[in-house]
DNA sequence: TATTGTTATACTCTATAACTATA
DNA sequence: TATAGTTATAGAGTATAACAATA
């Protein structure tokens, strides 16, 4: 128990920091490598995931969940639609906003897609023991909430 | 105890896959936005670190380390070279290699960067519970194993 | 005026394919 | 033949700036 008090009190901040960095870097770019041939890029179908997963969005809602600019996530969604796995639609109670959702074709990569990309990376989650799979989850949501603010 | 026990059994294996891999790709675009103006890109930048940081490299340890291929990565310290920041030095020992290095500016440069780049996640560190950071160093090895496997 | 979204442009990052040079 | 590195080319992803349309 002090043991691990001592370890805890050893943590330095700034090696914590540019361990997590370089973690997040590699993993990233890691998981780019689990793809199909056909496939859209990370990005796009972190976007579709979401339309098919949480519903129908605004670019704004978009690109603030994606931390990117509009700019940039109108172009991600422009690949999408003109791929036809989303579709533009006007939201008629703000003529300035466009509902983006996905099509039935986007339902269908998206299940495709989801069960290629995540295959390696569940499958080194299941090798982990529980109290390990337990701080994965629990850094998940610190690091989300990092990355949000 | 039986409540955290079953709290980790509830852990599907799946969802956690989804928690992470969003969460993950969101920090690092996160990273993306803290950087000075007149900056290289976020690799150039963490490639320039690695060789401040370990020392002297060849292309393939830097591809390898960087889960890149080394035609990417041939370019990524391209930039760096042309900007004076890395050179390229014939390996005595083997006529095939080079052996990358930072440059005095290079190193200068590192420093700023890191100290600008790391504020802000060094901050976000800062704030977390002793338990909360001990999870973040512990994970950090964790997904780094993956990374690399 | 402020907000939502788009287009134009340019840069970083990445990959594959084809190549040179050395072991 | 195999390995280390490079260049050419193409595509994804991102940003800033300038713009149109609506609130």
């Amino acid at each position: 128990m002090r043991a691990q008090a001592n370890d805890q009190a050893l943590v330095e901040v700034k090696e914590l920091g540019a361990s997590i960095r370089s973690a997040v870097a590699k993993l990233y770019r890691r998981f780019r490598i689990e793809r199909g041939d056909g496939d859209l890029g990370d990005v796009a179908s972190e976007v579709l995931a979401v339309l098919c997963k949480t519903g129908p969005q605004t670019l704004k809602g978009l690109s603030d969940f994606q931390r990117v600019t509009p700019a940039s996530m109108s172009q991600v969604v422009n690949r999408l639609t003109s791929a036809g796995y989303a579709r533009r639609d006007a939201d008629p109670e703000d003529g300035r906003r466009v509902i983006f959702s996905a099509t039935d074709a986007g339902r269908e990569l998206f299940l495709a897609d989801r069960a290629l990309r995540h295959a390696w990376f569940d499958a080194q989650l299941v090798g982990l023991s529980e109290p390990d799979r337990a701080a994965v989850l629990r850094v998940a949501t610190i690091l989300s909430e990092i990355a949000e603010s």
